[in-house]
DNA sequence: CAAATTATTTCATAATATTGCATAAAATAG
DNA sequence: CTATTTTATGCAATATTATGAAATAATTTG
């Protein structure tokens, strides 16, 4: 095995489970502890991770402010992604809200997959310039810092300027009766844009943001197709199951 | 056999298996590692492949791509950037075209300036995520993977509505009577575009792409009011001076 | 056509680089 | 503080690369 091979194979599986550790990364690619401290060692020299006592992380620390919830939550969304990922065809046009459930998606995009994406997240993006195959579209305007997305209305207008086949929509709030709710008004409006903008919609939301509420609200929840959740709870989902939504 | 016979051998093998070895291509060949080695090492040298110990791999998906830009010439850029620097102050509004000159530029920006900066660039956008008191605008569009920016008419129509202080022009050639030119249309209208928006424009150019010239025309040289540029060469630099821009 | 030139390839050998191991130093957790 | 884990260092074993000489093949030239 190059060298070579090893390095990529270090930097993708960072790139997935957002961590490395050396004793995993031995036994993974059957090489001591030294070679694989030395070859975290080069890629920390260029600048392609961080090298922390045990192990290494990715180097651009991410919105989803990756120190702090190193992992947490990390197995649901990946879950979740997986179960989002059987509705992705060819040829399709998507619309992907900003948000970790949906980066975390997009970076379990197969090499193969032929789409166009459309994003108002900055990460997403950045993500996706390494994907083979897909079409990206960013919206334009002002970025938001904490959600690293872009919104305002030059979002909105160009927004609705597509149709897509599918919304992803990464959720902050899921409520029967409350609806779809967020923590910031223009980022609020942007989803309700998106919304609009595409034939399906579909939620990624841990099972833990189902039936809260935020201040802001997006739209009711009958406009959702689809509910995508890590662990499906019966007396969690039954409300939404009643209202016709898909919930898997 | 012959030597081209070779030469498509490995390059088929590298692209059905993603690398080869040299130890594998000399027993497939029937030839001695040594010739295997001068083999790639040609292949290598043609930009085909990329030569590493034990064998090669392919060149990455998007040749010449930014990744692979950033890095080369590290250190001109910094004096560069470090000279633009001084023409930055709190309040103003810049606009950064894309292009690893102005992104070290961006790396580079002292933690409390405060600035409004409208970008098409990915990674500055994503750089600028990090920074406290910048305020981000990116300009929408599609995204193109190799250079790491958007552009089409989104970018343009988005871009003629700001009035920003300066334009940092990212050039890739510059020469005395062929003006500012660029390998792809769409990013030399984008290029344009900015420099309309912008009341003072200054292109970022190491001294080696002065003098040189691209299929694709963005403007006149004199739409430029300052080169700024690694090392001041009097020899390079005079026909720019005598057009009445200032070279730094 | 044959000799001479040139290019290509192999082999032998020396120089380098990589890797794993042993051990000591340092950091961390309890 | 001590036990444990991780890191650093030197070193030996191995693998790879570079170099020059010799052998072979291809090409040119008279």
């Amino acid at each position: 095995m190059l060298k070579e091979e090893r390095l990529d194979y270090i930097l993708k599986k960072l790139q997935t489970d957002n961590k490395v550790l050396q004793t995993e990364l031995s036994n993974d690619l059957q090489v001591s502890e030294d070679t694989v401290r030395r070859d975290l060692e080069s890629l920390a020299q260029s600048g392609l991770l961080i090298k922390v006592r045990g192990g290494a992380i990715p180097h651009s620390p991410h919105p989803y402010s990756f120190k702090e919830r190193i992992g947490i939550h990390e197995d649901d969304k990946r879950t979740i992604a997986g179960k989002a990922l059987s509705f992705l065809h060819d040829g399709q046009t998507i619309i992907m809200d900003g948000g970790t459930s949906t980066y975390t998606l997009v970076k379990m995009f197969p090499a193969n997959l032929r789409l166009t994406v459309i994003t108002n997240s900055v990460p997403i993006a950045m993500q996706l310039m390494e994907h083979p195959s897909t079409e990206v579209i960013l919206t334009g305007g002002r970025v938001f810092k904490n959600s690293q997305v872009t919104s305002g209305l030059d979002t909105i207008r160009m927004l609705e300027k597509f149709r897509a086949d599918i919304c992803f929509l990464g959720v902050c709030s899921l409520h029967p009766t409350a609806g779809i709710t967020g923590i910031d008004l223009g980022e609020t409006e942007v989803k309700y844009s998106m919304i609009r903008s595409a034939s399906r919609v579909m939620a990624l939301a841990t099972i833990d943001k189902m039936g809260t509420a935020e201040p802001f609200k997006v739209c009711d929840i009958t406009e959702l197709d689809t509910i995508i959740t890590d662990r499906v709870n019966e007396e969690v989902i039954q409300p939404y199951l009643n209202l016709g939504i898909k919930v898997i």
